[in-house]
Order: structure tokens, then C-alpha cells, then sequence
RNA sequence: GGCCCAGUGGCGCAGUUGGUUAGCGCGUCGCCCUGUCACGGCGAAGGUCGCGGGUUCGAGUCCCGUCUGGGUCGCCA
């Protein structure tokens, strides 16, 4: 090693000891005598001081971000020359050698923790970013997350197993990434969407329990916390319920907050339904930080005068002192409400005496009127806001403007950690004429995907009932975040075939895009079940950040676009050539 | 695909109702400086204001288009 300590690590004790350090300048101040240099490695920064002659002329030289090798002597620092700011504050190294091991040209940003520096120049220059010691903390903490999840997972005997990243394309909702395959002109590899296929059929091969940290790619449109790339730990169990993987999900995630977020989640973490969720909270992954529930008024409303309220669905959510806003933020929500695809949001403000005013107190009945703010919970000096129409897209309006109350009105709590189970999910959702690329052509389609059990009591007639039928599937959601989720599997080939004819796929179709995992369930496939989490939104919350490009090494940017590599790039006539991508099959006879 | 915001020296930003020479801080380069730690002092270099078109006597500023980035809705089992 061209170091004997690292510079993070000096203290008072190291005084006397003749040290050799190897890091980068990070800062250089340079009083003419006596140059100071601040040596930066991944444990710290130390001192060092070079004096009047040879050094401190060399020392001169230095540059923000040289590579350097430095030989001195640990010394306390002169009396009133402490820096209590850093934790080598105690101590100085004296220089008696400096060895520049490479020099760096000017910095496109500078690397100071203090100054803002855009993302764009910082994800171009990353491995400068990474340098800096918050990016750094990330790489740790993703790097430390990694190692709790194998440590918990070891102790419980699982296996790590890795699947295939040049896979065949199965549809799973999502678009897939494709690669061509040199060898068979006009055959292409899937990248997986996730390992979800190879980790059923690890069940069926006898591993009982495997994990893996998984790469996974789907070719959709971003978001703060989506990439096209991103990681899954990926977990499956055989000869399981839903409560031994929900436990056993219960053991890494808690683990996880305890030595890395500081908190101990109280087990076990508490179940809501599906239904539940939707109708108190208007959304599949409710924020528990977030008292404010939706009120269900269709009953109150049965017979309203308001042609608007006639609807399946009438609901309402209470703003704490919304009456008080003035007439422009009032159209600003419904501006916000056009925004999200609704016609508006109709409210009712309740003044200081209890009078109900707005567009909506108006329309509605005196009886109507009367009980409204005991209804909803809603005090003198708030705003009700309603949402009408089909019970889920209202209920999805009504919860986000739950979530848009509690931020305006500060009542969501941003140290808190609030996690809970949603349970219970249907198996189908009806296919709203949409041109989603999921899994066959029927008027439904898998909520959770398409391997989802039905719970026991709708195994034998879930297809009677498809848009009521439940399924053994749960979300853990934490903060308004999806953490992850799972299901218990189908592991009968008649009950898949089942399955898959609601959702309009025949048995021909289900040969041909899924036989290799149906043949596999004809040779006495154990029952079976999983969960995977989605470990970069894990990491980003228990990191802080805002975003999962935060704890990414190397993330891309919108468009998929890498902006250190250039990623994607055009490839040579040559490259098409040999991978045929450019292959024109040939017109199939018709049958 | 829709909507919103942004794009001005290397970095972060300012730039008024359209007005003459586009500013500030940091950084960079040179010189000075023996106790600093976001050191300090003096001096210097560095910008076709994302790109294309238009309006105007005159555009960083207004209009149209386009590109890039960020956010959001759609989408993402």
C-alpha cells in the first residue's frame, strides 16, 4: 500500500508517528512561508503543512484535485490553532516528502460540499461528484444496505442465485429492452422486466428460498424515482403463506431502518386492505403520515338535487382552515384538479357561524346543507372539497388532494417513518379500452401480474367474478411509497390456464409465450411465493434523497441518455450488419 | 404523448416597461503573503445570452418553432 493510515483517521494519539498518506488536494491555502493543504481520501481530510524551502516551493505547485502521496510527522497543532469542525482537527501532518501521483486538470464545478452544483454537470463528470463526500455517503449506505439484505437473508438460508439478463420477451406490462441475436437474424433477447419467471422456476428446481439483487429493465418513461434500469432485491419462497413472506419482508426491512435509517419499526408492521386504502385514502400506496381521510357521501347524496352528485361515486376530503383562501388559490385547485384529467373540484367553504358558501352549497338541498360539515367531519373555517364520478378515478382525485393538503398545510410530518401493508388486492382490473401492452387481449388484466394466486374462497370461481375475485397479493408501502411487493403464485397449470382465459389469453397463446413455465408446473411444482422490493427507492429514502439518481453510481439522465458515456450511440453499418438488427423476416404463408 | 419550469463565461446566479459597453459570487491564470482551515491582497483572461426563424430603428428580454434538462399527468404487473 502506498499509505500507512488514512487521513480521516488521525487523532491526538497519532502524535509523533511518521505517517504516509495518499489522497487528492481538496483545498490549498498557500500564505507564502507556510502552505496548508487539506488531503482528501475516502475517510477524510488531514492537514498537512509544508514549510518555507523545497516544500513549501513544490507545495505551491499544487492544484485542486492532484493525486499525492505525502510523507510527515502527526503533530498536535499549535495551541489555538484547533479546528473543531473537523474531526482531524486536533492534529497536522508536517511534510517531508510529496510525491504528485497525477494532476488534474481545472475542474469543469468545483467540488465544494457548501456550493450547489447542477445535476447535469455533476452526473457528467460523476466520478468527480463522487468525490464529495454527500454522493460518496450514498455509494456507502447503498453499499451497506446490500450487505444487511445478505446478512439477513444468509441467517433465514437463502440462496443467491443470479438469472439471466439476455432473456426471452414475456409480456409483464411493461415495454421490453431488446437485443439482437447475432446468430438468429430477426430473433431477439428480452432484458428482464424483473426475474419473476427464473425465480418460480428456482421453486419448481427445489431451491426453496432464493434472493438475488437484481438488475431489471423496462423501457417506459421516467421519473424522479424510475430509471429505465433499476434494481430489485428479488426474494422467493417455497411452501409459504402470505404471513411467512410478509414476516420474513418484516425481518430485512426492519433491519434495514434499524442500522441504517436509526429507527425501529414496531412489528408488526399494520395491514390495511386494498378496499380500505382506496376509500379512506384514495390511493394503493396511502401516506399514514397524514390523518386527513376521504369521506364516502354517496349515501348522504342519494337523492341530491345536484345533478353532479348523481354519480356512483360522491366523496369528500376536509382542508383544515381552507375556507380562508382567497378566490385565486381557490381556482388554483381547480386549475390543479384539470391538470390531473378531472372536470374540476367542487368545494364548500364552512364560514366561522357555520354557513356553508362556494359553488356547490348552493346546488345542493337545505337538508343536504344542514348535515354536511358533521358528514365530513369538516369544522367552522375549513374547505371541503368533493370529487363525483366513477368511484376510482374520484377517490384517486380525492386522495391526491389529500396528499396536496398535507403539504400546503404543513401537517405531514418529514421525519416521521409511517409503514403499512396494503393487502388484499383484486386479482383483475377491467381493461379500460386502453392500449397497454399487458398481458392479453381480455377485458381484464392482472393487477398485481399475471402468476398472482386467487386467495382459497375464489381459487374454484374467481372467473365468475373476476372484477371482486381476490388475490394473495401485498404492497408494502411506506410514506406514500411503494417499497415493494409481492404475491403468493399459482403453482397449478389448470388454475394459470384459468387465469390466463380471463384475462383473454387461450391456451395456444399461454403455450407459446409461457409453455416453458407452464410445462415446468406439470412436474409437481411446489407452492410458492415472493416479494421484491425496489432497491433504489429503498436506498433513497433511507439516504434523504429526492431521487434514486442520488444512490445510483451512474444514472441516466431523461431520454435514457447517459450523460458521461453518451449512451445510446449510433453503431457503425458494420455493427448492424453483424448483429442483424436490419433483418426483414420473410412475409409468414397465411394458415 | 400532454402540461409546467429552466437554459446567460468552467460552476452557481442577476439582468427593470425591449435601449447603447451583459453584471455579481465562486473557480481559473500570474504576482505577493509564516498559522490558515470557504485564508487574504493586487492584477488578468474568459460570454455569437441553447439553436433556428420572426416582430422592431433596436431583442438576453416579446412571438413562433426546435433541442436539452428537471418536475408532473398518461404510462410503469
Amino acid at each position: 500500500m502506498i499509505r500507512t493510515h488514512e487521513a480521516g483517521t488521525l487523532r491526538s494519539e497519532h502524535a509523533g508517528q511518521t505517517v504516509t498518506l495518499s489522497g487528492w488536494v481538496a483545498r490549498r491555502r498557500d500564505h507564502g512561508g507556510v502552505i496548508f493543504i487539506d488531503l482528501r481520501d475516502r475517510s477524510g481530510v488531514s492537514q498537512v503543512v509544508f514549510r518555507e524551502g523545497e516544500m513549501a516551493e513544490r507545495a505551491h505547485k499544487l492544484r485542486s484535485e492532484f493525486c499525492v502521496k505525502i510523507v510527515g510527522e502527526v503533530s498536535v497543532r499549535p495551541e489555538g490553532n484547533e479546528n473543531a469542525d473537523i474531526p482531524t482537527g486536533q492534529i497536522e501532518v508536517l511534510a517531508t516528502e510529496l510525491e504528485v501521483l497525477s494532476e488534474a486538470a481545472p475542474l469543469p464545478f468545483p467540488l465544494d460540499e457548501h456550493l450547489s452544483v447542477g445535476e447535469e454537470a455533476r452526473l457528467k463528470h460523476r466520478y468527480l461528484d463522487l468525490r464529495r463526500s454527500g454522493p460518496a455517503a450514498a455509494m456507502r449506505l447503498r453499499s451497506e444496505a446490500n450487505r444487511i439484505a445478505r446478512e439477513v437473508l444468509h441467517d433465514e438460508n437463502f440462496l443467491e442465485i443470479e438469472t439471466p439478463t439476455l432473456t426471452r420477451s414475456t409480456p409483464e406490462g411493461a415495454r421490453d429492452f431488446v437485443v439482437p441475436a447475432r446468430l438468429q437474424p430477426g430473433s431477439w433477447y428480452a432484458l428482464p422486466q424483473s426475474p419473476q419467471l427464473f425465480k418460480q422456476l428456482l421453486m419448481v428446481a427445489g431451491m426453496e428460498r432464493y434472493y438475488q439483487i437484481a438488475r431489471c429493465y423496462r423501457d417506459e418513461d421516467f421519473r424522479a424515482d424510475r430509471q429505465p434500469e433499476f434494481t430489485q432485491l428479488d426474494i422467493e419462497m417455497s411452501f409459504v403463506d402470505q404471513d411467512d413472506v410478509i414476516a420474513l419482508s418484516e425481518k430485512v426491512i426492519s433491519a434495514l431502518w434499524r442500522k441504517l435509517g436509526g429507527y425501529e419499526i414496531s412489528l408488526p408492521i399494520p395491514r390495511i386492505s386494498y378496499a380500505e386504502a382506496m376509500s379512506r385514502y384514495g390511493s394503493d400506496k396511502p401516506d399514514l403520515r397524514l390523518g386527513v381521510e376521504l369521506t364516502d357521501l354517496t349515501e348522504y347524496f342519494k337523492d341530491t338535487p345536484f345533478r353532479v352528485f348523481q354519480a356512483p361515486y360522491v366523496g369528500a376530503v376536509v382542508m383544515p382552515g381552507g375556507a380562508s383562501q382567497p378566490r385565486r388559490q381557490l381556482d388554483a385547485w381547480q386549475e390543479w384538479a384539470r391538470t390531473r384529467g378531472a372536470k374540476g373540484l367542487g368545494y364548500v367553504l364552512v364560514a366561522e357561524d357555520g354557513t356553508l358558501t362556494g359553488p356547490v352549497a348552493k346546488n345542493i338541498s337545505d337538508a343536504e346543507r344542514e348535515g354536511l360539515a358533521k358528514a365530513v367531519g369538516a369544522n367552522p373555517g375549513d374547505c371541503v372539497f368533493f370529487g363525483a364520478g366513477e368511484p376510482n378515478s374520484s377517490r384517486a382525485l380525492l386522495g391526491a388532494a389529500r396528499l396536496e393538503i398535507g403539504r400546503k398545510c404543513g401537517l405531514i410530518d418529514e421525519s416521521a417513518w409511517s409503514f403499512v401493508w396494503v393487502v388484499d388486492f383484486p386479482m383483475f382490473q377491467a381493461v379500460e379500452g386502453s392500449d397497454d401492452v399487458a398481458v392479453g387481449s381480455g377485458k381484464w388484466t392482472a393487477l398485481h401480474h399475471a402468476f398472482t394466486s386467487p386467495t382459497p374462497e375464489w381459487i374454484d370461481r374467481f372467473e365468475q367474478d373476476p372484477g371482486n375475485a381476490k388475490a394473495y397479493a401485498y404492497d408494502l408501502v411506506c410514506n406514500g411509497n411503494e417499497l415493494g411487493g409481492g404475491s403468493i403464485r399459482i403453482h397449478n397449470r389448470e388454475v394459470q390456464q384459468r387465469a390466463f382465459t380471463v384475462m383473454g389469453i387461450g391456451p395456444e397463446e399461454a403455450q407459446e409465450k409461457f409453455g416453458f413455465l407452464l410445462d415446468a408446473f406439470s412436474y409437481g411444482p411446489p407452492p410458492h411465493g415472493g416479494v421484491a422490493f425496489g432497491w433504489d427507492r429503498i436506498c433513497m429514502l433511507l439516504s434523504g434523497s429526492d431521487s434514486i439518481r442520488d444512490v445510483i453510481a451512474f444514472p441516466k439522465s431523461g431520454g435514457g441518455y447517459d450523460p458521461l458515456t453518451g449512451a445510446p450511440a449510433p453503431i457503425t453499418a458494420e455493427q448492424r450488419k453483424e448483429a442483424g438488427v436490419d433483418f426483414k423476416p420473410k412475409p409468414q404463408p397465411q394458415a
